[in-house]
DNA sequence: CAGCTAGCTTAAGATTGCACAAGTCAGATA
DNA sequence: TATCTGACTTGTGCAATCTTAAGCTAGCTG
């Protein structure tokens, strides 16, 4: 986990990417709806494709110039239930006028929550969980 | 979503949740397992008691002097699903070696995941969501 | 009562992140 | 040819975050 706060370290970062799942493509878009400032929104763009988050291409309408499109790619797009997780955590606890945005199944229609489940498929919370050291534990967590 | 991030913005203040589920209570411990230097960890544990996410008590050991414990509130606990979330994501793709740490169901055994699902019990990912305006939502999110 | 330990605080300096203002550059439009 | 726009870069300066080093206090131990 403390690799996954590298790569998404700061808050702009994970604003950013909030934008591209709710569609946001394009330079000045990202900045302006993330609120942020020109450079930072450069540089944080140039670090989640650096980082393989998000891919960068060109692309023409017609009768338009080329543009610059950034694109989600899979390592980013398996962040959506860490990001859903947050917002479902500051729509409970921050957000005193109900959810700003709802996430609902296509289809079926109802609303969408991330969770924690087990492969038996039992719903799980903290006093349910053991933590076990893993493959990639290094001896300093052995303590 | 921004709220939440207001919230637990730097990196070490997650990494101190992530300890705090880990079951470290103690001043020292946070700085030390965490990596952080002991003025960050006062700093940090202070804005988290006064987030609300962590409580911090007197206890006692017989034969010890007082002590200081952290411990999570429910608002603090209920971001175990975003953490575990993050771990997820960064094991995937940031872990060669496999997880350092294993998350189970304690009974069944089974291993743990966050994952999304809408009410109806449908596994989601993102290419099934679709967004919607929510109660809370301020007039520049209409564009 | 001297020393040790847990849990801090204070001080000084480096690094990072950000905003604001301005400039650059390429290609479509007039 | 002159202008406009999208997508940036450069420069400046402030504020937050971090580290290292040192000190401080209450209460247990020798």
């Amino acid at each position: 986990m403390a690799r996954a706060l590298n790569v998404v370290s700061s808050k702009s970062a994970l604003l950013i990417l909030r934008e591209a799942f709710y569609g946001t493509s394009r330079f000045d878009d990202f900045a302006q709806r993330v609120g942020i400032s020109e450079p930072v929104a450069a540089a944080r763009l140039r670090e989640l494709v650096a980082d393989g988050l998000l891919e960068r291409e060109p692309y023409q309408e017609p009768g338009q110039r080329t543009r610059m499109e950034y694109r989600l790619t899979d390592k980013g797009a398996e962040l959506l239930p860490a990001l859903v997780a947050l917002m479902q955590w500051g729509d409970r606890w921050l957000a005193p006028d109900g959810p700003p945005v709802v996430l609902r199944h296509r289809g079926c229609g109802e609303r969408v929550r991330a969770e924690l489940r087990c492969s038996a498929g039992h719903a799980t919370d903290a006093a349910d969980l053991d933590l076990a050291l893993g493959p990639g534990a290094r001896d300093r967590d052995r303590a």
